[in-house]
DNA sequence: AAAATACAAACTGTATACAGATCGTATCCA
DNA sequence: TGGATACGATCTGTATACAGTTTGTATTTT
């Protein structure tokens, strides 16, 4: 409807993009071209334009003279994040309530039924996707040049960070995706309203969940078995 | 010292990029591919790729099938500039106070010392360049991944802004330069001293300045004499 | 046996040639 | 004279071939 572009460059790209979301390729993979020429039938040359494109994005890096690879995740980037994260969607979230017409807002109910409809019944890749287009119609709503850059950049890790964290313990998550949810509908809500206020509280909490979540994982409660004694001090 | 990299790729990278940020290639020009093979001395495929670099930066867009262009300077952008820049720059200043090296303490006041130089004796680019530097090295400093893509396109249009708007009317333009270098002086004390609060006041300080002065060109002061009256109204 | 060096295979970067699309111009028709 | 259409030149996108660099391995040397 929107993009009639079925070319195998924007084919190549989208999938990649997908694969990168969901850590079906890894953090720092390095990627081979003459793989990926085969992989998507087309030269080197269109797939090294994909390659830039992506780089630009901020799903690859390229390296001089060795290719590229999928941007890593250190813990720089996870403190980047939790500090960049809050205010860039605090604000997005903000120029939506002022902006947003009535097909985004429809764009961004269909989005949220899909996150639902995920929840039950859908894998974490399917949630996960589903939470990203999610936040991306928002991005489309605050429509601002010069924020959208930082703000795609972040949603690539909030995926990738939800692919990493969120694998297992699917019990305790349960009850955070649910929250998510609610929250998500909080926004619609707020967008709907255009409630510039409740907007920039409703992200702040988002990302308090997430961060929190995050947290849980990184410095899990202690186990209740004691630990082996550590082995006696050399000197002093 | 830090990039031994003389290729003819990043040369003309880095001279597309000045060229752009000064306007002696206006916004909305189309760029042609074999023109600009034939001034930088290299075949196209090195050439697009640069173009995907510079469209990744935000200096320029391409369209299919058309090529590249620089990119547009509308109303839009100017609102959407004195949207986001205060946020991100209040942001980004507020993490350079928290993360500033020693090193990058003695490049800005280097920068800084270019901008004074320029101020008397520069031409309008050298100020802007200056300027520039100036802006990216507290970026340097801030070095938040998520942060930055954001912050480096606001500044491509900042210098862009200063060059359209501030050509002539260089007696009233001094006063207010002078009031940005002092505001530079301000920024790198607060950096010194670590000092978040008095970062965030300066940052806006600074761009209620630009503010204040695009208005001022937009909508100037009314002239003195009468205007023609209006053709009378059909209806009512 | 460990380290260093030399060689080979693989990969990246660049140039060039070709196919397809776009845009301007001239011609034709009303 | 105005508009539409067809043709041609120009430009964009893609494939392929080649040169230079990097990397892994095997051999040699200490």
């Amino acid at each position: 409807m929107t993009d009639p572009d079925p070319t195998p460059k924007t084919a190549a790209c989208e999938d990649l993009r997908r694969s990168i979301l969901l850590q079906e390729i890894a953090p720092g993979t390095p990627l081979d071209e003459a793989a990926l020429c085969a992989r998507y039938g087309m030269s080197r040359t269109p797939l090294r334009e994909v390659m830039q494109q992506l780089a630009g994005e901020g799903y690859v890096v390229q390296r001089q003279k060795r290719g590229a690879q999928v941007s890593d995740m250190s813990h720089k980037t996870l403190r980047d994040f939790f500090l960049a994260a809050p205010m860039i969607y605090a604000a997005v979230l903000q120029l939506a309530t002022a902006n947003a017409t009535a097909a985004q807002l429809r764009a961004l109910k269909a989005a949220q039924q899909d996150f639902r409809d995920a929840l039950d019944g859908g894998d974490v890749a399917e949630r996960t996707l589903a939470n990203d287009r999610f936040h991306r119609v928002t991005g489309d709503m605050a429509d601002n040049l010069y924020l959208l850059p930082s703000f795609y950049r972040l949603l690539i890790d909030h995926a990738r960070i939800g692919m990493t964290f969120f694998h297992s313990r699917s019990a305790e998550r349960a009850e955070t995706l649910a929250a998510s949810a609610r929250q998500h509908d909080a926004m619609i809500a707020a967008i709907e309203d255009r409630d510039p206020t409740a907007a920039t509280q409703l992200a702040q909490a988002h990302w308090a969940l997430s961060r929190h979540e995050i947290e849980q994982f990184v410095m899990p409660e202690g186990l209740d078995a004691p630990l082996g004694a550590a082995p006696r001090a050399a000197a002093l």
